[in-house]
DNA sequence: AATAGTCATTGATCTAGCTCAATCTTTTTG
DNA sequence: CAAAAAGATTGAGCTAGATCAATGACTATT
């Protein structure tokens, strides 16, 4: 974690992508600011050497000292239960910021850890709190960012709260779909970077569940899978699924 | 919603409770700010006379013109869903702030109803933004609310993600115990302003099995239950149920 | 005070999804 | 490359909680 440049054969300054060429920057932080106050933000942003799998960002109980902010790869997060059982509490990719649930008591209550090789811009709070006083632009969008985690975080409750394991699955491919080709990828064809376990988890289901729904929701004709890659073949019927609520009409009945 | 002072006998002057003399501005907005500073984020803020039960505070749809303090009362918040049935996403407290999860796009994702006769500060929020701007102390404190609630949603997504109805209905009650506490209420005695239905939907359970689990938690001595009136008579075992997530040794036996 | 309407409780049954168990596949390690 | 470990799938049965149904209690209206 240390930023000894001689310890890497890895070129340090090729890291050094600034806000302005990479091309998540109209998802992230420097949205909505000018060329010149990007230069600002970039000034405090620190790129690091990538994380390999299951590296940990950050552990619970560590001091905030840094908002994380993916440019490629997956991070995990997630709390022990008080039986010491991982519970999965999001996945995050590209162009998301990580930590600021941190802000309100100075410190992580989860962990984040790399599911595949994953490069993160580090953003010292304290730097970027005085310079979002300074530009109004980031101030409004810090506000803006933690306000869409809010909301996404609001409509995962609502899926938990009533929906059954269809619901649960289908609202979850399709906002990995969603996710994926606003940052440019392919949003009908990609890879999942977590494990089946840690799908399960993260949906409140059973892992045997899970699979079983991968088998049914391919046998109706709605994704392709392969092991870890997905294929959306029917994001129509997904959505149909997503949405169902209905007790009488029985929508799934298709996919029997 | 107008604020014509002729049109009430409440006496509006009376109203304008400064955030200086409110008992809530070690939790709400004011919160680490300075006392000549407070003045000028009263001038910011209106109060209006109260909302009666079941008086909208804002709807689904509207565009997001201010953030809102509860005062006094309560007020739940809650969307519909494709069918038109409504999902609850969350009680709000005195000292708690409304809105956040709009400032994203702008407008209401949800509704805000009040469940009783309710007290609102106004917060018009380009007033709020400008102001933070301005006040280092202020834009932190908006930050830690925001970071607050979404540590809250994530705490409510691990209880809602695996949680039996035992362990969701002990969560609820301890949560709703812990945040009358730190508003200078009873922690062990409490009026539910909201109804069965609205507590079921809530947490993702049928109304039948919370009234259910209100006579078992009562018989097990862990709450005693009257109308609305919940009088908690043992916190540590409530604790215990809703922290349980051992498969083997069942601590809910004992309820049975 | 009577009536209608809403809300809450209790009982009986049914089912979605969990658990347990076995097999198969992929990845890791020596 | 083989062995071991981890991850994924599939099957069979069980259970927590949903649904359906009926009754009881409180609230509001006239």
């Amino acid at each position: 974690m240390s930023e000894t440049p001689e310890s890497k054969v890895i070129d340090l300054k090729g890291l050094q992508i600034a806000c302005q060429s990479c091309g998540l920057h109209e998802l992230c932080l420097p949205m909505g600011i000018h060329p010149d106050e990007m230069d600002r933000l970039d000034t405090i942003i620190k790129r690091r050497r990538p994380l390999h799998r299951n590296d940990f960002l950050y552990h619970s109980g560590d001091t905030l000292t840094s908002l994380y902010a993916v440019r490629s790869g997956s991070i995990k997060t997630y709390s022990l239960t008080g039986e010491g059982e991982e519970q999965i509490i999001g996945f995050h990719l590209p162009g998301e910021l990580l930590g600021l649930d941190a802000i309100h008591d100075g410190g992580h209550h989860c962990s984040a850890r790399a599911l595949e090789t994953t490069s993160i811009c580090e953003i010292p709070f304290e730097d970027l709190e005085s310079l979002a006083q300074e530009i109004p632009g980031l101030q409004h969008q810090l506000f803006r960012l933690m306000s869409k985690e809010l909301q996404s975080d609001e409509h995962f409750m609502l899926v938990l709260g009533k929906k059954t394991s269809e619901e649960r699955l289908s609202n979850f491919l399709i906002s990995l779909s969603t996710r994926f080709s606003q940052r440019g990828f392919s949003g009908t064809e990609f890879n999942l970077s977590m494990s089946r376990n840690d799908i399960a988890n993260y949906l409140g289901l059973a892992v045997e569940t899970v699979s079983r729904l991968f088998t049914r929701f391919q046998n109706a004709g709605l994704i392709q899978v392969n092991r870890k890659l997905i294929a959306i073949k029917n994001l129509e019927g997904l959505n149909e699924l997503a949405g169902a609520k209905c007790k009488k009409v029985d929508k799934s009945i298709v996919l029997r």
